[in-house]
Order: C-alpha cells, then sequence, then structure tokens
DNA sequence: CTAGGGTTAG
C-alpha cells in the first residue's frame, strides 16, 4: 500500500522520457502496472513525453482509457498536425468513450486540415445529438473554421446564426472565413455588422484579417480607415497589424503611404522589412529596394528567401549585375539558394541582366527544379537571343517529363521562327495539336507567325483557315505574317474580311501589324489611312511604335520634314525606335540637318550606343563637314565606345 | 486538455 503511494508521488514529478522509462521498469517489476490508476498516469506521461508512436502504443494497450486519456492523445497528434492518424484514433475510441466537446474540438481541427467535409459533417450531427453545442463558442468557432476551410460558407454562415450573443472570437472567425475563401467583400460586410449593428470592438487577430481582405480587392481607401481605426484604438498597434497594413500599402503601390508607415514602426522583422522592399522593388523605386536591403542586412535582421527574391527583383529591374551577384553570394552563404524561388529569381536576375550563363549555372545547380523554373529559363534563353539552346531547353523539359503549358509553346515557337528551321516548325505544329494547344490563341498566333518567319506563308494561311474560332490576335497575326512576306495587299484585303465577316473588333496590335505591313511595301497612303482609322474610327491611341512605323513610312519616301512634323505633333512620348526610325531615313535620304537632331534624341536614350555616333559622323563626312565629323570620332575614342559587330545568319 | 491570426514569392 505504502509503496503505491511512493509510486503515485513518484509518477507525479516525473517531467522527462528517460525518468520515465526508468520509473516504468520499476513500476512493472513491482506489478503496480495493474493499478488502474497509476497506468492511467504513467500514459498520460507517456502520451506527453515520448515520441509519438510509442506514446500511441502504450496508448493501445490499455484496455479503458478515459474520456481525458483520450483527448490527451488527440491533442498530442493535433498538435504535431498528424490529422489522418487523430481521425482513425478517434474511430477506433469511438466504441468505447463517449466523445466530450474537447474530443469533438480535435476532431474538427482534423478535419478542417484534411477537408474531410463529410467526417466534419458527421462529427456536427453528433454534437448536435449529443449535447447542447450552441451553448459552447470553443466549438462554434471550430465548427465555423471546418466549414470555411471546406469551402462551404454557407454552413459557415448557419452555423454562426445559431449563435444569439456571438462573442468576438466566433465574429472574427466568420469574417476570416470570407477572406480565406476570396470573399473579401463578405469579409467586410459582416465586420462592419459587428461593428456597428452589433458594437463589438475589434482586436489584432480581427484587424489583420480585415486588412488583409481590402488587400485582396486592393481598396486602398477601405484599408485607410481601418488604418484610421487601428490608429484611433490604440497609439502603438501590434507588430501583425502593421506588417498588414504595409503590405496593403505595397500590394496598391502606394509607396508613400508605406513609406511614411515603415518609417514610424517602432518595431520591425524580417516580414516589415520584405513588404518595404517588395514595395519599392515593383513600383519604380529600385535604388530604394537595394539599400533599404542593405540596411536591413546591416542592422542585423536576418534576410529569409522572400527579401531576397525582392531584393533580386530590384536588381534585376535596374539592370544591376553586380548588386544581383552580391545578393547571390549572399543567399547561397545563408543556405537560401536551395529554395526553388529564390533560385528561379535569381535566374530571372542573370538572363534579364544579360548574363545567361551565370543563369543556366544557378540552374544546374538546382536540386529540384519545377515548371516554373524551366520557363524562367526558356524565356531567358530566348530574351537574350540563345535559339538554339532554348530549342535545347524545350527537349530537356519534355525529357524531364515537365508538360509544357501555352506559355512555354509560345516562347518555343518564338525561338522557333528566330531559327527558320520549317521541319522544326512542323514538329511544334504536331505537339500543339498532340497537347491540345490548338483552342489558344496565342499558341495559335505563335504557330501562324512562326511558319511565316520560316517562308511559309501557305503553311500560316492552312493554320489560320482551320481555326474555327479567330480572334483578335489570330487575325492580327495574319496580318503581320503577310506583311513579313511584304505582301501588304493581301494584309489589307484580310483586315477588310475580318471587318466585314466577323465582329472582330481590331486592337493596337492588330493596327501596329497592318501598319508594318504597309511600311514594309511602302504602302504611304495607305498606311496614313489605317493609322487615322485607328485613331478616329477605332478611338485607339496610338503609342510610340505606332508613331514609329510611320516615321519610318514617310522616311522611305524622303518626307523627312513631314516625318519631324508628325514626331512634333505626338500627344504620348516618343519612344527610341521613334528617332531610330527618322534616323534610318535621313541616313538613306542624306539628311545631315534632321538626321543630327535625330541621333542626338537617340543618344538621350543609348549614350553610350557607338554605332549612333559613327552613322551620324559619316552623314557629317558625306556632307563634307568634316570638322563635326572629327570632332564625333574623338568622342567616341574618349568614351572608349566600341561599335558591335553587325551579323546575320540565313539557314536553309 | 478548449477557439480566431501576421507577411513576403516565380
Amino acid at each position: 500500500m505504502r509503496s503505491r503511494e511512493i509510486v503515485l508521488k513518484l509518477v507525479g514529478v516525473c517531467t522527462t522520457a528517460k525518468l520515465l522509462t526508468q520509473l516504468h521498469s520499476l513500476i512493472i517489476r513491482t506489478g503496480l502496472n495493474h493499478d488502474i490508476q497509476i497506468a492511467a498516469k504513467l500514459t498520460e506521461l507517456y502520451i506527453e513525453l515520448l515520441p509519438v508512436q510509442t506514446a500511441r502504443k502504450v496508448f493501445d494497450e490499455i484496455p479503458q482509457p478515459s474520456g481525458y486519456t483520450c483527448n490527451r492523445i488527440l491533442q498530442r497528434f493535433c498538435g504535431i498536425k498528424r490529422y489522418g492518424e487523430v481521425l482513425s484514433l478517434f474511430s477506433s475510441m469511438f466504441s468505447f468513450e463517449k466523445p466530450d466537446h474537447f474530443t469533438l474540438l480535435f476532431v474538427l481541427k482534423a478535419c478542417s486540415a484534411l477537408n474531410a467535409l463529410n467526417f466534419g459533417r458527421l462529427i456536427h450531427g453528433f454534437g448536435i445529438k449529443h449535447g447542447n453545442i450552441h451553448s459552447n463558442m470553443f466549438l462554434g468557432s471550430a465548427l465555423i473554421e471546418f466549414y470555411s476551410k471546406c469551402g462551404d460558407m454557407d454552413d459557415a454562415l448557419r452555423v454562426f446564426e445559431e449563435y444569439t450573443k456571438p462573442d468576438l472570437v466566433l465574429w472574427t472567425t466568420l469574417v476570416t472565413g470570407y477572406e480565406q475563401s476570396f470573399k473579401p467583400d463578405e469579409a467586410l460586410a459582416v465586420f462592419t455588422g459587428m461593428m456597428m449593428t452589433h458594437g463589438v470592438s475589434p482586436d489584432p487577430v480581427t484587424l489583420v484579417t480585415v486588412v488583409s481582405a481590402c488587400t485582396q480587392l486592393l481598396n486602398l481607401k477601405a484599408g485607410k480607415s481601418v488604418h484610421g481605426l487601428v490608429i484611433r484604438m490604440n497609439n502603438e498597434s501590434p507588430l501583425p497589424v502593421s506588417n498588414a497594413l504595409l503590405n496593403l500599402y505595397a500590394k496598391t503601390g502606394s509607396i508613400e503611404y508605406a513609406g511614411n508607415l515603415f518609417r514610424m514602426m517602432e518595431e520591425k522583422d524580417v516580414i516589415s522589412w520584405s513588404c518595404i522592399i517588395s514595395c519599392c522593388a515593383h513600383n519604380g523605386a529600385t535604388d530604394r529596394a537595394i539599400s533599404l536591403f542593405d540596411e536591413m542586412i546591416h542592422k542585423g535582421v536576418e534576410p529569409n528567401s522572400v527579401s531576397v527574391i525582392s531584393a533580386l527583383q530590384a536588381s534585376e529591374a535596374c539592370c544591376n549585375l553586380e548588386k544581383g551577384r552580391q545578393i547571390h553570394e549572399l543567399a547561397f552563404q545563408k543556405g537560401l539558394e536551395l529554395d526553388i524561388l529564390v533560385s528561379t529569381a535569381l535566374i530571372d536576375m542573370y538572363m534579364s541582366c544579360c548574363s545567361p550563363k551565370e543563369a543556366i549555372m544557378v540552374f544546374d545547380r538546382m536540386l529540384n527544379k519545377d515548371d516554373v523554373s524551366w520557363f524562367s529559363l526558356l524565356c531567358g534563353c530566348v530574351q537574350n537571343g540563345m535559339f538554339y539552346k532554348s530549342m535545347q531547353i524545350f527537349c530537356d523539359m519534355m525529357a524531364s517529363d515537365i508538360q509544357p503549358d501555352a506559355t512555354v509553346m509560345v516562347k518555343t515557337l518564338v525561338a522557333c521562327s528566330e531559327l527558320g528551321i520549317i521541319q522544326l516548325t512542323s514538329c511544334l505544329h504536331g505537339y500543339v495539336i498532340r497537347g491540345g494547344f490548338t483552342s489558344n490563341s496565342f499558341v495559335g498566333a505563335s504557330l501562324i507567325e512562326c511558319y511565316a518567319k520560316c517562308g511559309s506563308l501557305e503553311e500560316a494561311d492552312k493554320v489560320f483557315e482551320g481555326l474555327t474560332d479567330k480572334d483578335v490576335v489570330i487575325w492580327s497575326s495574319m496580318f503581320a505574317s503577310y506583311g513579313i512576306h511584304g505582301q501588304a495587299r493581301e494584309s489589307v484585303n484580310l483586315f477588310h474580311r475580318m471587318v466585314t465577316d466577323s465582329t472582330v473588333r481590331p486592337n493596337k496590335v492588330t493596327f501596329l501589324s497592318i501598319l508594318a505591313a504597309c511600311s514594309h511595301a511602302g504602302l504611304v497612303e495607305e498606311g496614313i489611312e489605317f493609322f487615322n482609322m485607328m485613331l478616329y474610327k477605332y478611338q485607339l491611341m496610338p503609342e510610340s511604335k505606332h508613331y514609329a512605323i510611320i516615321v519610318d513610312l514617310l522616311g522611305r519616301t524622303g518626307e523627312l520634314d513631314k516625318a519631324m512634323c508628325f514626331i512634333n505633333q505626338m500627344q504620348s512620348q516618343v519612344g527610341a525606335h521613334v528617332w531610330g526610325a527618322l534616323f534610318g531615313a535621313c541616313r538613306i535620304h542624306q539628311n545631315a540637318e534632321i538626321g543630327e537632331a535625330a541621333a542626338r534624341n537617340l543618344l538621350q536614350f543609348d549614350p553610350d550606343h557607338a554605332g549612333y555616333y559613327i552613322l551620324l559622323s559619316n552623314m557629317y563626312a558625306v556632307d563634307g563637314k568634316w570638322d563635326d565629323a572629327a570632332e564625333l570620332r574623338s568622342a567616341i575614342k574618349e568614351k572608349q565606345l566600341k561599335k558591335i559587330t553587325g551579323h546575320s545568319v540565313v539557314r536553309l
């Protein structure tokens, strides 16, 4: 009798697994393991202290576990997210122990995680039948969360409405449910109802969810009023709330608000830094994004993959290869390079900074690649003019059993059209059909243009006529195809066929194709006619590229003054290719005066482009302006510019 | 033994 009490006391103070095993063997030797009370205590300890599998074994050996013990083991499994085992355990204990509301709580949690809608409904029904669940807020929120996670907001709302006096947690669970189910409007409506008609004040948890809802809606105005509420409620808002607000400002591109809030925040973590860096990186403040990243590192904040990705995107946007490399080094040291998202951001950065070699090295080092990393690699190679490599990557993708999607097909077709190998195009055409891409108009358009660029207008036309559902993209690609072959008349005729035979409305790209076709064939009048049609009949604002074509068109026939006038009356910003077109025309027609103006404008876009200097100096030379020519030549030397040698390839 | 939550990413 005495030893029993001692054992019980010992069990009470046992805190480690090691002590427990020693104690257990002692208990077995004394035969006290048959004592129900001691066995129960032991089990509880096992459940708490031992690896779950052992705990489970111990539990299974108990002939009559109490409800409390059952709940403890369920709780343990819930804690380590082994939800499948929670459900199977529950099913096995159902025969001997009546579940109480604690049991149901754990099981519902498992059902939510596993999306086990039917199982959860069963639990819900059981709860209704065997107890007054509507007096228990804990069960209520578990049920609301369960239905929300299973995507059944109607039932979630029904549960909520059973409560006559829902507390803040219950309200918040409902708001969160709507927000997580991508119904931010409803989330905000419930929130306003809670505050206005029921007079319940939110706490930080509620506020975070509400701000997330505003972010989903990109509703800056609503978000700002929540911010106002936060300020009125509390002088110093908790970090999660500030971070949520920061994210709202970042996502809505409100760089000013984000900056102000960030500066005001007393406490900051990686998330805060990541938000502000990503905000700057995506809204044109790339240098600031980079300096913020440096500041973060300097302050000893440990970077995570997200902050590294944002900093890489900033380097990418401002083509800062050196900075990109530095961040790469840092990511490598921190072991973040293993993250697929980081590697992919690195590939994008190197590709955009014209260093495909380094991008490929990153790719080759990746342990597991997903379809996005493959796509980044493919895209980058096309961007960098490595068309053979792009085709090779496409083949490697297929060999690695990666299913190409429509965007991959488009990029591959672009690479193929640059290579100009028609047999390859036929192969890809076959794949387009087998892969079921025929209904995708972007793939269709790329295929048409690919055939055209490989020299086969017939094949392009065959594809075009074979498509039953021609949208504006498909039509435009065919106009462009005729244009490539100098058949502007056919292009124009086809345009009229589109307008009369279909309901398709031309867009800016359509006019780009038509104008290019006219320019290519020297159809000056028609080109200007189309330009006016675009402007007046279809009310489409021409962009710099459209102007460039018209300038090119006028330039070809030597109407340089007219072209200059045209540029002067442009509404939109004059892009580099507009000046390029004018400059090219001036070279052909030997107009050094306008040519100089064009070249000076061009150099503003690309100050180090040796080609412009040389062509301009040639123009001076032909005009006999030797001094000007010499001056320019020495400027080139001074800047140490080298002309990049041009080359072209023809494949038969 | 009990409930609702943060953020960034191709």
